[in-house]
DNA sequence: GATACTAACAAACGACCGTTCGCCATGGAC
DNA sequence: GTCCATGGCGAACGGTCGTTTGTTAGTATC
């Protein structure tokens, strides 16, 4: 990792930590052992570093809609809430910054992070139009529906903790089975037990 | 409405479009007519201000689950939900700093913040505990649970815009049915068709 | 009229901010 | 050895920040 890298992942995490307005130069700088002004060899300025970091993140959620596998519109959406919840498991700062932070920039960069987020959401909304015309997700409104799967997924960002007591697995299974249930699909046939965990984060 | 009430409503807004850090105080005054140095006739600090429109948002969340209608899980869950994206509608600005603002907090005042979003999310898990013992909700993990549910609800603040033309009538009906279907509660007898709406957001 | 209170202004304090720039040290190429 | 490129420091620039303080104007009370 070149020293760019290293500016750019800490930056993420100090971003998505504090806020972006919230983190300065010269702390960002302090937590690589740097002087505030020494950045500028590598980067030209702070709001750079937030655009490539929505950007690094955009990367990872689009490839989840590259990745999903050819077949029907339930699996297909249990592999994207698995993908998408993968994504914010092991990219949690940039996924922060993807859905929070990313509105510090200005335009003409502001218009960048909105399209990359518009993006990704039409695939997943092109995945729910798939199954409601395939007559298998029983939703009234496509739009709608997209948005609150989409608002179930993202919103784990704020307590999901990768190394807290839930297992990404467990949280992959549970999330795919509420989802596919609220769309409607046909639920799984076996039957369900009911268990409490002891889950860390608050939403 | 009194001065300090003017503050705190216009700061509850700044803070909400802009963020808590990227609004200066000078800002704030200037969109009351006044100097920034003025509004500390009415207020100590601004971390005061940020602190009591947490408290203001909480006060109407809890508000909800306490006029939560005696019933069946499944009617109280209704209700929530519908209470739940009602706050978010009226009160938006205030909202969006109870949902993410409140981490620019310091301690001690960060401890109350955090304190008033656990009682509210306790009060949602105990009605999904409560749907559950009754055998109403098919869920596995009531925690988990009741985290899915409050991140589709809480994410709405990012999309939903109360003068689009998505009704709240027509979101909230539509959340219940969604919200409801996910935790396995009998899926309503009367056949859906599916329509697609011309929403605004993007999640 | 004199006094007290309230609300706001304007200036200032001490601090911090993103960024630039002159300088220096180091390492590699010739 | 000399030259050049790179990377970093330290100081500075021009600006902003939250907050305080002295002053002023208006209003109410005696």
């Amino acid at each position: 990792m070149d020293r760019r890298e290293e500016i750019l992942h800490m930056a993420g995490k100090l971003f998505s930590q504090r806020g972006y307005h919230a983190t300065s130069m010269r702390e960002l700088a302090k937590h690589l052992n740097l002087q505030g002004g020494s950045l500028y060899t590598h980067i030209s300025s702070k709001e750079e570093l937030l655009l490539e970091v929505v950007r690094q993140a955009a990367e990872r959620f689009q490839k989840v809609l590259e990745s999903l596998p050819q077949g029907g519109p339930v699996e297909r959406m249990r592999a994207l809430v698995k993908g998408h919840l993968r994504v914010i498991a092991e990219e949690l700062p940039r996924a922060t910054v993807f859905f929070h932070e990313w509105k510090h920039l200005s335009p003409p960069l502001l218009e960048e992070a909105k399209a990359l987020r518009r993006r990704y959401e039409e695939g997943v909304q092109a995945l729910v139009e798939e199954g409601a015309r395939a007559g298998v997700f029983r939703v009234e409104n496509v739009r709608l529906a997209t948005l609150f799967v989409l608002s179930a997924l993202n919103w784990t960002y704020q307590w999901y903790r990768p190394d807290g007591p839930l297992s990404l697995e467990e949280l992959s299974e549970a999330y795919a089975k509420l989802v596919l249930r609220a769309l409607g699909a046909a639920p799984s046939p076996e039957g369900e037990h009911r268990e409490e965990g002891g889950e860390d984060g608050e939403a």
